[in-house]
DNA sequence: CGCTACATGTAAGGTGTTACATGATTCC
DNA sequence: GGAATCATGTAACACCTTACATGTAGCG
């Protein structure tokens, strides 16, 4: 049981800030918990149905089955407490951006600079969006759950900074490794390799 | 094809760097790319043979088998090539951190800054492992890679830094919280209880 | 009347992990 | 000789996404 149950954790979470239906949850696990959970529908039904077998969700509106909004119930409430009391499992990393740069060599300078410049477009787009999400706390339906929101986009905000910043020292390292390469080896092969006679002028986008 | 792949990149680029066995290549992914990428033997070897199959890789000691590292082919460098060029897919986050601590108000207060603290700790580590990393570069392999590795480490700094001032952060709010409790709204049943009393000011975190 | 959003589900398929099975080599 | 490490693989399972299938409700 200790397993994943990733799932679970996150619907019993949603619904015990507030009633919804299926669909509502995915929106609201998109739209809230976006920039570090996702859910998709094809584990959202079936982890409700099982909820709702073990007694751990309900339908406000059981008998007609019409759209109403699930409910988390009292021991659905105990499961969820038991479900964050276990110890987080971190997910097995993997940054398709890091990879690409790591081998950039083969890559070529100037797609790294592309894939760098591209996640620094990214990371403000986040930075935007969480103080987006920051205005909006007060107006939700959050109550005292408001806090615990906080620290989550406080922490959306660390990261997209980080991101920004590491993009600039990334960008003067490439840089730097173009004006005085590595006196030895190759230049691999088949690779669009740096031209001869650079005048790159790298961007490097103000001061740290 | 452009489906999945990230194995074969991974594998492919490491031997790029130079020729291992498929032990050694988890090894040296697990050291060297573990804070942004990992693999298990499950994907690797079955990589290792399609790719064997496909001549993107070989062994040297083809007819004995003895324990002969792979080696990446002509072909296999244009493939490397192809594969780093798509665009980087990212995952779908999943913090089991942030998890938590958005549901924080089940959890409760000290649980969560228990989450945090430890959070901190790991990024301390983090921090530790990067720094050593970076020392040790200039006496490995690498090559004209380091500039490359030098990004990725920056970007595991970056990172890590980002999450421990954000636990100081997260850890403020938490005790703000504490001091002036949210208005409204029932206190989650069983849960170790914030105190009743009032006064809404929801926070606006301290000074960036 | 058709478009969009709400709503629920399933089936197929890809991805990735774990545990098991096996054996060689090296070092103490 | 026994332990640790190197080395290779596989099979079962868990997880998750995607695409499909279906239907309702409201609105312009």
């Amino acid at each position: 049981m200790a397993r994943s149950d990733q799932t679970q954790t996150a619907v019993l979470g949603a619904l015990s800030i507030m009633p919804m239906s299926g669909y509502a949850l995915r929106e609201e696990i998109k739209n809230t918990l976006g920039h570090f959970w996702s859910e998709s529908f094809g584990q959202i039904y079936p982890a409700l149905a099982e909820l709702q077998r073990e007694g751990l969700v309900r339908r406000q509106d059981d008998v007609s089955g019409r759209s109403s909004p699930y409910d988390i119930t009292a021991a659905g409430t105990a499961r969820l407490l038991e479900l964050l009391s276990e110890p987080p499992q971190h997910n097995k990393p993997r940054n398709g951006v890091l990879l690409r740069l790591f081998f950039g060599r083969q890559l070529g300078p100037a797609a790294c600079r592309r894939l760098i410049l591209e996640a620094r477009v990214q990371a403000e787009q986040q930075l935007a969006s969480m103080t987006a999400a920051r205005a909006e706390l007060a107006g939700g339906e959050l109550g005292a759950n408001i806090p615990y929101a906080l620290i989550t986009i406080t922490a959306g905000e660390h990261s997209a900074r980080a991101t920004i910043s590491w993009a600039t020292d990334a960008l003067a390292i490439l840089a730097d490794a173009e004006h005085a390469p590595a006196a030895s080896s190759d230049t691999p092969g088949g690779t669009p390799a740096t031209p001869p006679a650079t005048s790159p002028a790298i961007v490097p986008a103000a001061a740290t």
